[in-house]
RNA sequence: GGGCUCGUAGUCCAGCGGUUAAGACGUCGCUCUCACACAGCGAAGAUCGCCGGUUCGAAUCCGGCCGAGCCCA
């Protein structure tokens, strides 16, 4: 035990260190340490001698396999397929006929003290008070009424077994007239005790309950059998079909417990996210079972009791007691069972930091602040933490819950060992790396849904980080050197647009990555920063300023590229750096930096940069004017290395000369030959490839051919047609005008008017006269 | 049996009263162009599960139905 214990521990412990998590270690805790042992004890002491603690006789889930109690939320109910069987039970007087009795587990039946009906049941009312006899044995069992009865099911009566089940434990208690039950089943499951006939002894479940059915079919009383779906309860740990056992066992009282934390959730001294599961959480904590502690099993923390062995008085103390306090015996014997291991579990936000001592640290860091884990222990572990936590400190254990999902495979089947599809985080990060890894459980999927996981997301974030390295290798040679943070640009160059405009960009996304953070939604984060590095940055900012960035623009253009380019990495890594910290790491320090490591480097503020609303929108017409003359290569099927003459013509003069001054950029990232950027009443080219954009109108040389009617113009305009449609539609309607807010109105009113001058200059081009000055 | 949650392109998922419904993966073209083919460029692909209601206006709010998942008994 004690090897096996070693063994995973040093497993768990080297898959946290390979995963990156940023831990202290000084403060390393196990479960069954001496402070642990300690801590548990005081908890089980002080809920005893609060009355919170009691030992009883109840129904418990028993695992017939591991030979214990186990807990309700240990078992996992599924439907299976089983048999109905209709069963005589005769008449003890030697009347014919007698009462019929529909179960799926006839085995059972030779602990039966009774039949029960439905005292409204027209059927059976008037036979209540008889007597029949148990079917394969020489006991007779009256016939009583009870409103538990399910009159639908079955035949509508219903053998009373209340050794072996919930329900006919509780009809049991409420017929005192009944005999004491038997027990049937030994601690394996296995037919036993005197009820059971002796040659039937040491069966299993399964083959009593064949045996039994050639028996009742032998004796005559087996009417019929049905195929029946019911939910079976499994142990979670060992798969074993649950058997309702009564048995002695220690319990914690819930209801008083739960209370406070209910009104703490309700309050948000804590809350969870995401907050969607506010309702599952209210609606186990109110209707709360009490805790069944008590385990026989071999490994555990020991149940703090002595029992007194002559007047059996039991002894509840913070240390072992030398005699009994009630009669002075020394015969004491420490009580069999252990505790769940939850029971240690629950304590463990302030058992960690001393409990129950007064020490400094659970001063200094009790309550703590969040709690990151997995919805499946949200009642096994957190529910409890959050009671233990107000009963013993009168404190929340945190003040927030993050639940992630679970995650599952590619196929959306949950990961288990039996279906071998979980993969070892070790493997993972030894093929991709651990960042690869880390990155590709918080993108694209939400961490806080159950999510597919496999290859895809995986090498997904290998790629990211591999673009991600790409690009800063690409900067290296020109980023300046020094032992400081890339201060914010003081850009020289004011029409080089690109600067501003990334510059503007990296604070939106410096701003959603803090609201992200501030609103539990790691994912948000990540995909925030993968769009801005991957697509802003690598594949336009970069692209954009390559040119400057060579010096080939001068001297200003360079300094304004280079200080840009290295203040944006520089700080996306930073903002990068709790996700994927090993990469940012070493990428970090190809960049300026001051001293030290960048998982001690501040977090940067989003308002460092300027919010640049006007450069974010001039640089629209930019990038759609290079993303529509690739179109129209694309489309027209233009040869790569073919460097075709291209023209705009602008709609208006802002965008005429913003268009200007990114001349450069547009030939080089469009390929072009040549780009003449027309005035608006100057005639379109002739025989040229078009589109039309809010802004203008490109145009695309066609070497060789002359440009058919374009598909893609055809499809813009049927789509703009369509649109229009709909919103004149809009403005048509009275109810429209007089009820939605003027701003609303005035926008439709607007996007008519452009919407119409657009499919005006498109079916100029369809037609082929376009005129000079018409566009005014 | 009860409850909760979720149904949006082939897949995963964002949006949660007025945008040409965002993105990622996958698919289809073209390209090994001097950071990156683990890539670049371009494109196609969604009547937002179904029916009804509220509203000038619904993917978004309400009700019902159907389907899936989870939790509890």
């Amino acid at each position: 035990m004690e090897r096996w214990t070693k063994e995973h521990e040093a497993r768990i412990l080297e898959q946290t260190r390979a995963g990156g998590f940023t831990v202290d270690w000084s403060r390393y805790r196990y479960t069954l340490d001496a402070a642990s042992v300690r801590a548990t004890r005081e908890a089980f002491v002080r809920l005893y001698r609060a009355g919170l603690i009691y030992r009883g006789e109840r129904m418990v889930n028993w695992d017939p396999r591991l030979r214990t109690a186990i807990s309700d939320l240990e078992v996992l109910h599924s439907e299976e397929d089983a048999e109905l069987v209709y069963v005589r039970y005769p008449w003890a007087d030697g009347t014919p006929g007698g009462i019929e009795v529909a179960t799926v587990r006839p085995e059972t039946i030779f602990g039966d003290v009774a039949v029960a009906v439905h005292p409204d049941d027209e059927r059976y009312r008037s036979l209540i008070g008889r007597t029949v006899r148990v079917p394969m044995t020489d006991r007779t069992a009256p016939v009583i009424g009870d409103p538990l009865v399910d009159p639908t099911f079955g035949a509508g009566a219903l053998k009373v077994t209340p050794r072996h089940d919930p329900v006919d434990r509780e009809i049991g208690l409420r017929h005192p007239e009944l005999p004491t039950p038997v027990e049937i089943f030994d601690d394996r499951a296995r037919l036993t005790g005197a009820w059971v006939p002796s040659d039937l002894h040491g069966l299993d479940r399964p083959t009593a309950r064949a045996r039994t059915i050639e028996r009742l079919t032998q004796d005559g009383v087996l009417l019929r059998r049905e195929p029946h779906r019911h939910s079976v309860g499994r142990s979670e740990r060992s798969d074993e079909v649950v058997e309702p056992r009564l048995s002695t066992q220690w319990f914690v009282r819930m209801p008083p417990l739960a209370e406070p934390v209910v009104a703490a959730v309700r309050a948000g001294a804590i809350r969870i996210h995401p907050d969607r599961w506010n309702p599952t959480f209210f609606r186990w904590m109110e209707g709360l079972q009490d805790w069944c502690i008590s385990r026989q099993v071999l490994w555990g923390h020991p149940i703090p009791v002595e029992h007194c062995r002559t007047c059996g008085h039991v002894e509840v103390d913070l240390a072992p007691a030398e005699r009994c306090s009630q009669c002075g015996s020394r015969d004491l014997t420490p009580d069999p069972d252990v505790l769940d291991a939850w029971f240690t579990s629950w304590l463990w936000p302030f058992a960690i930091l001393g409990w129950p001592e007064a020490t400094a640290d659970l001063d200094r860091f009790y309550p703590t602040q969040l709690l990151v884990t997995g919805r499946d222990i949200m009642f096994f572990w957190v529910a409890r933490m959050m009671m233990a936590g107000y009963y013993f400190t009168g404190k929340p254990p945190f003040t927030d819950v993050y639940f992630t999902g679970t995650v599952r495979d590619e196929r959306g089947r949950k990961m288990s060992k039996h279906l071998g599809n979980s993969p070892d985080p070790l493997d993972l990060i030894r093929e991709r790396g651990a960042d690869a890894l880390r990155f590709s459980l918080v993108f694209p999927n939400p961490t806080d849904e159950d999510g597919p996981y496999g290859r895809t997301a995986l090498d997904g974030g290998r790629n990211f980080l591999t673009k991600l390295w790409n690009v800063v290798r690409f900067a290296g040679p020109y980023v300046p050197t020094g032992d400081r943070a890339p201060p914010v640009p003081e850009l020289t160059d004011a029409a080089a647009l690109e600067h501003r405009w990334i510059l503007a960009r990296y604070r939106r996304t410096a701003e959603e990555v803090d609201a992200a953070i501030s609103a539990f939604a790691p994912t948000r984060a990540a995909s925030a920063l993968h769009a801005f590095l991957w697509h802003d940055v690598a594949d336009r900012y970069v692209e954009l300023s390559k040119e400057a960035l060579s010096g080939r623009l001068g001297e200003p253009a360079q300094r304004d590229a280079r200080a840009t380019l290295a203040f944006v990495l520089e700080r996306s890594l930073r903002l990068l750096h709790p996700i994927v910290p090993h990469v940012t790491e070493e990428l970090w320090h190809a960049l300026p930096h001051p001293e030290g490591l960048l998982a001690t480097a501040p977090w940067p503020s989003a308002d460092e940069a300027p919010a640049d609303p006007e450069a974010e929108l001039a640089m629209e017409p930019v990038l759609e004017a290079i993303r529509l003359l690739r179109n129209v290569r694309a489309e027209e099927g233009i040869a790569a290395d073919a460097t075709p003459r291209g023209w705009i013509r602008p709609s208006n003069s802002e965008v005429l000369e913003v268009l200007e001054t990114a001349r450069g950029a547009i030939v080089r990232l469009a390929k072009l030959g040549a780009l003449e950027l027309l005035p608006a009443d100057a005639a379109a080219p002739a025989g040229a490839g078009s589109r039309i954009a809010p802004f203008g109108e490109c145009y695309l040389e066609l070497p060789g051919r002359s440009a058919g009617p374009s598909a893609a113009l055809v499809r813009e305009r049927e789509m703009l047609a369509a649109l229009l449609a709909k919103t004149d539609g809009r403005l048509a309607d009275a109810g429209f005008r007089a009820r939605a807010p003027p701003e609303v109105v005035a926008e439709a009113e607007a996007k008519a008017r452009e919407l119409r001058e657009r499919i005006r200059r498109i079916d100029e081009h369809m037609s082929g006269t376009a005129s000079p000055g018409a566009a005014a």
